[in-house]
DNA sequence: CTGAAAGCGCTTACAG
DNA sequence: CTGAAAGCGCTTACAG
């Protein structure tokens, strides 16, 4: 393998000065850059990201934790994330606690062992609060409450609820099956803000004077086990007239009715809740409740962002210098060089991103309409594990499709 | 940060003793251990893995290089590889093309810069073979040729065609469309097996009299194009009475079907080729000719172990003594430690493995009838790139559903 | 069985 | 503007 030393050796300069020229740092003359450039080139020289991780203590990458992206949900946020995340210089790692057999702690263990720089938590856990608020590195969930300190960002899903039930009430349904996780976990201090979503749901028929049953689903993880859950409403509840569930779910439901002869939209409404490429496959186009992939992956790359920057400067302080390397960090996109030479600083995803830093550290609303009061339902903030602040809500979108009225 | 060298100081050893210690490496004396052993307690001691990686020339991470893991297929897949990594100790970074906006050239730089071990590449690409082969750095093609010495994994495919040609040359088919991508992708040198698949069924379709025309879908990212691409076959091919197409092709294929009022399995039926769950969710369950993701997924992890072995071997002579270690080697699966302490060697996947490794160096067909003759087809090796060697053939399995008699 | 030493490949103050 | 030196945190022959 060929390394800087070689390089030096060959341009007759030094390490530092190759370093220099690699890095596009700091001032290089000409002559001596072109002796290192056409020794890099001769040579192949090609960069050991290895050795510049160590210096740093920075891989660049974050770990994504989701319970399997299989499931259609979890892949598109994945698509996501990912892509936001390169579009900032960082990589995806992915994690799968479904398909890995294996819990969070794996990850968290890598996390801590300097393999990542940081972790987004989508998936279920079984730790405690104080578990992940032990945690003293770069966390992010979503649409859960892991602990104080670790922030969150989920759908607005109140306003989902709301736009699902003012459909309802105005397609005049009269019995309405909710589809849903496992109702344990959304009592006492539980960690999915999704109860809010249901309690609004169910409060505004209520108060419409609709009925609505809550039916549990399986693990997100056991596609196959929606389908008995679709055999399961019907042959339990005669009468009902709209499915509202996970896009998985309402086309499992939707698949049901036709067996059983039933037509859609006329005697039966499905809502899907996720809008996932799901509801364009389902048989029939579904109508759904649109989750903003894109919107939620910058958010949490943005908490992601200020939780590194914040844990920078309680570690070493080089930070000292830090700015004075910005000079050098014009080149912000120049990441894809094609074999040796070409700038390859890094640390610029940070540094790029600072103004997002400094101005989000107010506990942030994204969308206006997001906060205006839910027509005339409170949520209890309390009763989802208290994690007002330090959340962001992202506003959701109904989509008509073929399966209401 | 907490290092080793506070962990020998506390505990009053050489650094060398706790990194023995550490990684349950060579001999050390009860009371040494006992001792190094509480020190890392005290001190929350969690070895830095940065620092092992530099020195070892390893991150025990694979990049998969996939379109979007968006597409069903994709996520199958790549879901697959990761539980498969996973168990080997391997972690799996997720490298998107489509999502990214990125080429795989970026990828194939990290790989260069020694941030991932291998790569998977199942994504296209528009370099050429001498660009594949020219990396000499462990890749490894899904359903691919990328160039000789890059190994492949691939499905069955003729035997796929054939399973799909004898189904529908028994339930007595007249007109079938068979969708796929762009048909000039197949010609010449093309890089895509999948060429055998639509050959061998057209070939067994034409010898039976049934007429089968081609219809190019859009790319593979692009799901909303398939919409499009139904509506077109049904106005473009009268008659049609059977579509074959990937899941998110057939799915969409029999969405429209149900729009135009035909009756599915009668008037038209629909098979589906993958196997993903969307075969389950897309309104009646579809037949479909499934890919043996699990299978696949071990394929593609040998043969990147192969690979990753063999680039040892031609890099720095340390393994020499990389035998003397095995002796430590066999707490396998105790890569997860919680917090400090434990056992932290790494190494042991490619190690675990050295069998598969030895003994795969023929080119082997996994599944003995993947061998077996393509009754009374001959698809020429020659045309799709001349890749017989250093390929790995996965069979396929015809799955029926509710859309095919 | 244990310790001092060199090194993994690169980066960065610090003198010149 | 350039070079010699120390260091990122851990690993491993090599002497004792």
């Amino acid at each position: 393998m060929v390394g800087m030393r070689d390089v030096a050796k060959k341009a007759g300069v030094s390490l530092s000065t190759v370093s220099l020229v690699v890095n596009n740092t700091g001032y290089v003359s000409d002559v001596m850059r072109a002796k290192v450039e056409a020794a890099m080139r001769e040579l192949d020289y090609i960069p050991n990201e290895l050795a510049r991780n160590l210096y740093h203590d920075r891989t660049n990458t974050i770990g994504v934790i989701m319970p399997t992206i299989v499931h259609p949900f979890f892949a598109t946020l994945t698509a996501a994330l990912q892509r936001e995340f390169a579009s900032r210089g960082l990589k995806t790692l992915l994690c799968s606690t479904a398909d890995a057999n294996t819990g969070e702690g794996e990850y968290v263990d890598m996390l801590q062992r300097h393999m990542m720089d940081g972790i987004i938590m989508a998936a279920h856990t079984e730790h405690p609060a104080d578990y992940w608020t032990s945690i003293s590195r770069p966390i992010v969930a979503f649409d859960r409450f892991l602990g104080a300190g670790v922030p969150t960002v989920r759908s607005d899903h109140e306003q989902g609820g709301r736009l699902v039930a003012q459909h309802l009430i105005a397609s005049g349904a009269r019995h309405v099956i909710l589809a849903g996780g496992p109702r344990a976990q959304f009592s006492g201090g539980t960690t999915f803000p999704t109860v809010r979503y249901h309690l609004t749901v169910e409060r505004m028929l209520a108060a419409a004077g609709i009925a609505c049953d809550y039916v549990e689903v399986g693990a997100v993880a056991d596609v196959t086990a929606h389908e008995a859950m679709a055999r399961r409403i019907f042959d339990r509840y005669q009468g009902v007239d709209a499915i509202v569930g996970a896009d998985v779910v309402a086309a499992m439901a939707l698949q049901e009715a036709g067996r059983r002869g039933l037509d859609v939209p006329r005697d039966l409404q499905v809502i899907a809740y996720d809008g996932t490429l799901i509801t364009e496959l389902a048989g029939k186009r579904l109508t759904s409740v649109r989750q903003d992939f894109p919107a939620i992956a910058a958010a949490l790359a943005d908490c992601m962002n200020e939780q590194i920057a914040a844990g920078d400067d309680s570690g070493r302080q080089s930070g000292a210098k830090r700015s004075g390397t910005a000079d050098a960090a014009a080149a912000d996109a120049a990441t894809s060089t094609d074999a040796a030479g070409g700038n390859m600083s890094d640390g610029d995803a940070s540094g790029g991103n600072a103004v997002d830093a400094v101005s989000a550290g107010v506990p942030a609303a994204a969308g206006s309409d997001a906060v205006e009061a839910i027509g005339g339902v409170t949520v209890g903030a309390g009763e989802a594990g208290g994690g007002a602040e330090n959340e962001r809500v992202i506003p959701v979108s109904f989509i008509p499709g073929e399966t209401t009225r």
